[in-house]
RNA sequence: GGGCCUCUAGCUCAAUCGGCAGAGCAGCGGACUUUUAAUCCGCGGGUUCGGGGUUCGAUCCCCCGGGGGCCCA
C-alpha cells in the first residue's frame, strides 16, 4: 500500500494543502517509517482512561502508563510543549501531551513537521492532568497511525447541507449530531425488532427483486435478469409476500427492509426507504393501532430514556400515553366548521372546496374530495399524534370495506408533526373481491394510470387458500427517525441517494 | 415538468455601478514549556461550476449546460 501517490505532474494540480500533506508522507516513508501501519499499541480506549480518572485535581502524575490512540482533532504547538486534542470513535476526547524534557528535541520536531488535523495517532506515556485540570496523556514516544491527506474542514462552521450529504463521512467526523443520528437509527432499528420479537412476531425476508410488483401505488423501478431474459421490479412493498405468510400460518409475521419507489425526491421522501411492515391474523387496524404507539413510544424511550422527544431546533415533544384517533370526515368537518359526512355529496363538496381555495379535479369524487380537503387543509397541522381513520373506499380501493359502512374501509393513517408516519388496514381476505379490486386496478393502469398495478395471479391464488383475518401495518422508519429527532429524511438516512458529482 | 434563488481559496462566506478577487478558520515560515476556536510576527494559496456571447475590461450582464435549495404541478 505504500506505494507513491500518483504522477508529479498530477500532484501539481492537487489544492495547496494536500501537495504539502503527501509531501509529509513521503517523508515519513523516507525516515523509514509506515504512515499506515499495521499493528496499533493500544492498552486503554479514551474512554477508559477517562472513567479510571475521572476527578483528577489540576497538575497530578497518576503513574499510570498506557498506549492510546485516536485522530487530532485540535492542534496547540508551543515552543517546548505540544498539546493535542484526540477523539476516538465514540466521540470521547482526551488530551495528548508532548514536552521537549520527555521525548527530546528530535521526536517534539518530527511532531510539529508531521502531524496535521485529521491525522490519527498514537500516544505512549503517563497519565496526567495539566495544570489546567486537563487529563492528558504526557508522552514520552509516538507514532503516525494514519496520515491524512486531505484537510479537515473548518470545524467552526456548519458544513453546507450538500457537502453533508455527499461526504457524510466528513460529516461525521466534525459533527457529533451527526453521529448521534447514526446511534439513533441503530437504537430504533433494534428497538423496533426487539419489541416485534417480544410480542411473538416472526422476522422473514422476502424478495426485493419481483415479477410482478404490487402491494402499493407507486411506480417501480425496472431492472433486468440476464438469465431470465426478463424485466424485474425492485420492490415497491413487501405486503403481498407478507399476506402469503399469514396464508401459511405465520400468523406473526414481519419484515424490516428497503422499498425502493420511483418518484419525487424531496425533503421528506427518498427513493429508497427503510419500512416496518407487519401482520397480526385475529388482528384488526385497531389492534394495530396499540402496536404502533407501543413501538413508536418504545424507540423514543430507546433514544432518549423517555417517551419526551428533543427535536434538532430544541423542542421537545411528549409522544406518551393514549393517542388522539379521528375520523377523515370528523377532522375535515372540523378544518372547514361544518359536518362533513359519508353522506355530503360531491356538489356540497366543491363548495366548501373552493370556500376554502383548494383546487379539484374535475372528475373526482366525493370521497376524493374529502380526501383532498384533508391533505390541503388538515394533514399539516397535525402536530400531536393522530390516528386518521375511514377513508372512503374509492381512495383505498384494495382495502376491505368498514364493519359499519360499506362506503367505507377500515384503514388510518398515522400522522405526526404533519406527516403520515404509518398505515394501517384490517386486511381485505375476501379473493374474490380481492381479484375484482385488483382488476379493477389493472383496467385503471390499461387506461394510462401510471399508478394502477398489474395482477399477481400467483397472491390471488394464495388468498383463495383461505385467509384469516388480519391486520396490517407499514411505518416508515425513515419518518420514524425524522419524527423523533425534527430532522429531515437526508439527515436520518446515511448515505441518501445524490445525483452524481 | 414549471417558476424563483444559489454555486467564489481545503471549509464557511464577502466583493459597491462592470474596473487590481478578500476575510475568518485551515496551511507554510518564525517566536513561545500549560494550551482549550491558544497567542504574536510574517507569507503563500483562486479554471470565481463548465461552455459560449456582449464589452477596452465580466465573479458581476446575456445565452446554453451541470450541481444544490425553495415553491408549484
Amino acid at each position: 500500500m505504500s506505494t507513491e501517490h500518483a504522477a508529479p505532474d498530477h500532484d501539481q494540480e492537487l489544492p495547496e494543502q494536500m501537495r504539502v500533506r503527501l509531501a509529509k508522507r513521503a517523508q515519513v516513508l523516507a525516515e523509514g517509517r509506515e504512515p499506515y501501519p499495521v499493528v496499533v499499541e493500544r492498552s486503554h480506549t479514551l474512554r477508559q482512561v477517562r472513567d479510571a480518572h475521572p476527578d483528577l485535581p489540576p497538575d497530578t502524575a497518576t503513574g499510570d502508563v498506557v498506549d492510546v490512540t485516536g485522530r487530532v482533532i485540535f492542534l496547540r504547538n508551543t515552543g517546548k510543549l505540544c498539546f493535542a486534542t484526540l477523539r476516538e470513535g465514540d466521540g470521547t476526547e482526551l488530551q495528548a501531551m508532548l514536552s521537549l524534557a520527555l521525548v527530546g528535541e528530535d521526536e517534539l520536531a518530527r511532531w510539529k513537521a508531521t502531524v496535521d488535523l485529521g491525522d490519527h495517532v498514537h500516544v505512549h506515556g503517563e497519565v496526567i492532568t495539566s495544570r489546567r485540570g486537563e487529563l492528558s496523556v504526557m508522552a514520552d514516544a509516538w507514532e503516525l497511525t494514519s496520515k491524512a491527506v486531505r484537510p479537515l474542514p473548518s470545524t467552526h462552521h456548519e458544513l453546507s447541507e450538500e457537502t453533508r450529504v455527499r461526504q457524510r463521512y466528513v460529516d461525521l467526523i466534525v459533527r457529533p449530531q451527526a453521529r448521534e443520528m447514526v446511534r439513533a437509527r441503530a437504537e430504533v432499528m433494534r428497538t423496533l425488532r426487539a419489541q416485534m420479537h417480544e410480542r411473538g412476531f416472526t422476522e422473514v425476508e422476502t424478495p426485493m427483486l419481483q415479477l410482478v410488483h404490487g402491494g402499493a401505488t407507486a411506480r417501480p423501478f425496472v431492472t433486468r435478469a440476464n438469465a431470465l431474459d426478463t424485466d424485474l421490479y425492485l420492490r415497491i412493498a413487501p405486503e403481498l409476500f407478507l399476506k402469503r405468510c399469514i396464508v401459511g400460518g405465520i400468523e406473526r409475521v414481519f419484515e424490516i427492509n428497503r422499498n425502493f419507489r420511483n418518484e419525487g425526491i424531496d425533503s421528506t421522501h427518498s427513493p429508497e426507504f427503510a419500512m416496518l411492515e407487519t401482520y397480526q391474523a385475529y388482528a384488526t387496524y385497531d389492534v394495530m393501532a396499540d402496536l404502533t404507539r407501543e413501538l413508536v413510544q418504545a424507540c423514543a424511550r430507546a433514544v432518549f430514556g423517555s417517551t419526551v422527544v428533543r427535536h434538532a431546533d430544541g423542542s421537545e415533544h411528549d409522544l406518551g400515553g393514549t393517542w388522539r384517533s379521528v375520523t377523515l370526515h370528523g377532522a375535515v368537518s372540523e378544518a372547514v366548521g361544518v359536518e362533513v359526512t359519508p353522506d355530503t355529496t360531491a356538489e356540497d363538496l366543491r363548495k366548501l372546496a373552493a370556500a376554502h381555495d383548494v383546487a379539484l379535479k374535475d372528475s373526482w369524487s366525493a370521497g376524493e374530495i374529502v380526501l383532498e380537503l384533508f391533505e390541503k387543509l388538515v394533514e399539516h397541522t397535525l402536530q400531536e399524534p393522530t390516528f386518521v381513520r375511514d377513508y372512503p373506499i374509492e381512495v383505498r380501493p384494495l382495502t376491505r370495506q368498514h364493519r359499519d359502512d360499506p362506503r367505507l374501509t377500515e384503514a388510518w393513517d398515522l400522522v405526526v408533526f404533519g406527516h403520515e408516519l404509518a398505515t394501517a388496514y384490517s386486511e381485505l381476505v375476501d379473493p374474490v373481491e380481492q381479484r375484482r379490486r385488483l382488476q379493477e386496478q389493472a383496467r385503471l393502469g390499461a387506461a394510462g394510470d401510471a399508478e394502477a398495478m398489474r395482477l399477481d395471479e400467483d397472491f390471488l391464488r394464495a388468498l383463495e387458500y383461505g385467509m384469516p383475518p388480519t391486520g396490517g401495518m407499514g411505518m416508515g422508519v425513515d419518518r420514524l427517525l425524522m419524527t423523533l429527532t425534527g430532522l429531515g429524511i437526508r439527515e436520518t438516512i446515511l448515505y441518501p441517494l445524490v445525483r452524481s458529482e
